[in-house]
DNA sequence: GCAAACAAACCAACTAGTCGGTCTTTGCAT
DNA sequence: ATGCAAAGACCGACTAGTTGGTTTGTTTGC
């Protein structure tokens, strides 16, 4: 097996200290230190510490957002697109929660050059999610009273907020969170005519049997 | 009218800043000028930048805790318990929107003594919620397969992700973010029959005709 | 007279980033 | 293959600037 390269141990090292001591609870020494690196070597691999954080928030949004773009190529439905955006959403909490704490904790000290790129993907994850609901209203398999935005912001909260409390070793597995939040929402956004097709319907019955 | 205290000029400042740029983006000395104050004021009214954070942290969770505790005991129902915790929750968001901010953005950097005081009062609201949940499942009128930690989490992301969109002047009014929120959240937890009930009763109708 | 507040100089600790230098790998001409 | 020079990876002592907090003395208003 390859050896790790001194940027990622960095990188694994920076991500473990600011998940729990924050982006400015850690100085570069500290993390030079504990990553066994040197502070010329840190610097030849990042910029700035600033670059280290753009770097962290980069690589969780971008795969998020892949993830839900091919969630959404993946199905054609906007009941089986939204399940499946959301149990992908759920598990990337799973090996990603140090990415996305710093994500949520420390993207206030992002600069601007940064930020903003950072703020693009983000907005773009956004858009699918209220795409697939206002085609699901569309459709009429969402009940047609719903607010997109404040729905899709309802979604994006209820499952964003795992990072708070998101054990990895804890008593439930992430698979059975998502079943819990797909059943939460499902139970909210459908109508009852989708309801009841939906008990027939193989995709659903392979979820129910799981809870 | 009053003139404003020394104290509160600088809370006031601080809340607006440490909002914006984050605790650590902002200096005493920053703080200090903006508010029209001086170093020893300041240091007269706070022993330390860490204690100025804390008491913004402690401002908030004790009206939300107070609230909730307050709505527990104005109502009986489950169902009606919940929908007024919600409701006085969601409001807050109006109000507090800083404390709030700042209350989740930097709770990371209080020190432990601090801390420690702000998450009793933290998990004793969650506490609140988790109960009238394990109420409602027992009185029959939320559903049985529903878990009470994921459920009340769900609950508390949903409503709290609301610091991150909530724009205190823009088109929704927080009464109908509220009301959205609770038919979200009627939707998941009722069961059939609850929900038949409900749209005979007065307490749902009168939320009903406002959206 | 006394507490609240101001002013400003001061300090010690800390921290991001630099810079000259070393060691290792790579590429290329012989 | 071998020698060798250039490139790149990495080191760590050092610096320049920042920041929370202190001190000392003064002013204001109840």
């Amino acid at each position: 097996m390859a050896e790790k390269t001194l940027k990622e141990r960095i990188i694994d090292t920076a991500l473990r200290l600011f998940e729990q001591y924050g982006y400015h609870g850690v100085t570069v020494d500290r993390i030079v230190t504990e990553s066994n690196a040197s502070k010329g070597g840190f610097y030849h691999n990042f910029k700035s510490k600033d670059e280290l954080l753009y770097h962290i928030h980069d690589v969780f949004i971008t795969y998020v957002l892949n993830k839900a773009q091919e969630a959404y190529k993946n199905y054609h439905k906007p009941t089986e697109r939204l399940c499946a955006i959301v149990q992908s959403f759920v598990k990337v909490f799973h090996l990603y929660k140090p990415h996305i704490t710093v994500f949520y904790q420390e993207s206030t000290y992002l600069r601007p050059e940064y930020s903003q790129k950072i703020n693009e993907k983000r907005d773009e994850f956004k858009q699918v999610i209220f795409q697939v609901i206002r085609e699901g209203i569309e459709a009429g398999e969402f009940r047609p009273e719903l607010s997109v935005e404040i729905t899709g912001m309802s979604i994006i909260g209820m499952v964003n907020w795992t990072y708070k409390w998101y054990k990895p070793n804890g008593p439930m597995t992430i698979e059975q969170i998502a079943i819990h939040f797909i059943d939460f929402i499902l139970h909210s956004v459908l109508t009852e005519e989708a309801k009841k097709k939906m008990e027939n319907s193989a995709f659903f019955l392979a979820h129910k049997q799981m809870i």
